[in-house]
DNA sequence: CATTTTGGTAAAGTGGCTTTACTATCGACG
DNA sequence: CGTCGATAGTAAAGCCACTTTACCAAAATG
């Protein structure tokens, strides 16, 4: 089995999971697109030139989606302060809500793999993963 | 820094890289959605319905993505042999050939990784991702 | 101040996925 | 053996996300 597959498999059953426990949880207007928008470090203070290199997108294709969660209350966009033709995306209180939400689920996540591989061996995997995100090779 | 980010950043980084050196490799036709067919554990002699729930979408957006591959030389649509309503797909020798260019890829960041985490570590890394998927919370 | 670059927006086009609907085959049961 | 429900696959229409192309405004460059 490749390293592919390992971090692919678990990554999809999470994203999954995530969309799931939202939608049952009083936000059903979520759709997978709209994650890339909410993952992590999420998008509060954030220009949508950022957000859309980070989700590997066009700034168009981040700005639709921008629009949609803007139309459906979870984020503004408001002119940058400093700067005259940036603008800055803030969460809104229903967005900052759902960014919660989702933090609590994914620790709900990891409390599961922790019990299931033992508190040290989960760490343990943990830190391996920490030290791949910061290698270069990552990106 | 939680798992989910931990696990989706260096799985999006092998995803866009494996479909970078396939176009660069003499594969420039195959786009992102045709990796959900070549995903381990490849379809070859597996019927479109069970690629389908592997990949976690309709039988039918599983038949536009087979009929794509089929159409650019990559595999074909047989009558499966025992059922009569059943169909087989089986990869050509291109097919063969890009998947076999996908183990080299990941074997190539493999090696990398190894590298960069040295060898026990690397693979302490696997074998807990390993545990994971063995166990029912990847699913 | 003119030119280029950068951040963002807008609209049309493309393509992938879902929904709805259908055919063919298999298995179970009377 | 024949009917009926379930299963495997296919087909077409619609929707939605993303790209492409084009554009405007503000900043940087000279």
């Amino acid at each position: 089995m490749l390293i592919g597959a390992l971090l692919r498999m678990p990554a999809q059953a999470i994203q999954r999971r995530i969309i799931a426990e939202l939608n049952a949880g009083g936000f059903d207007d979520l759709r997978v697109p709209h994650m890339a928008v909410l993952q992590f470090p999420g998008p509060d203070g954030v220009r949508p030139g950022v957000l859309a290199e980070r989700a590997g997108m066009s700034k168009q294709a981040m700005n639709q989606l921008l629009k949609s969660l803007e139309a459906l209350g979870y984020l503004t966009r408001a002119d940058a302060p400093d700067e005259g033709r940036a603008r800055l995306v803030r969460l809104t209180r229903r967005g900052r809500a759902v960014y919660a939400k989702m933090v609590d689920i994914l620790q709900g996540v990891e409390r599961e793999w922790s019990t299931e591989l033992g508190a040290k061996r989960f760490t343990e995997l943990k830190e391996l993963l920490c030290r791949v995100w910061e290698s270069p090779l990552a990106r």
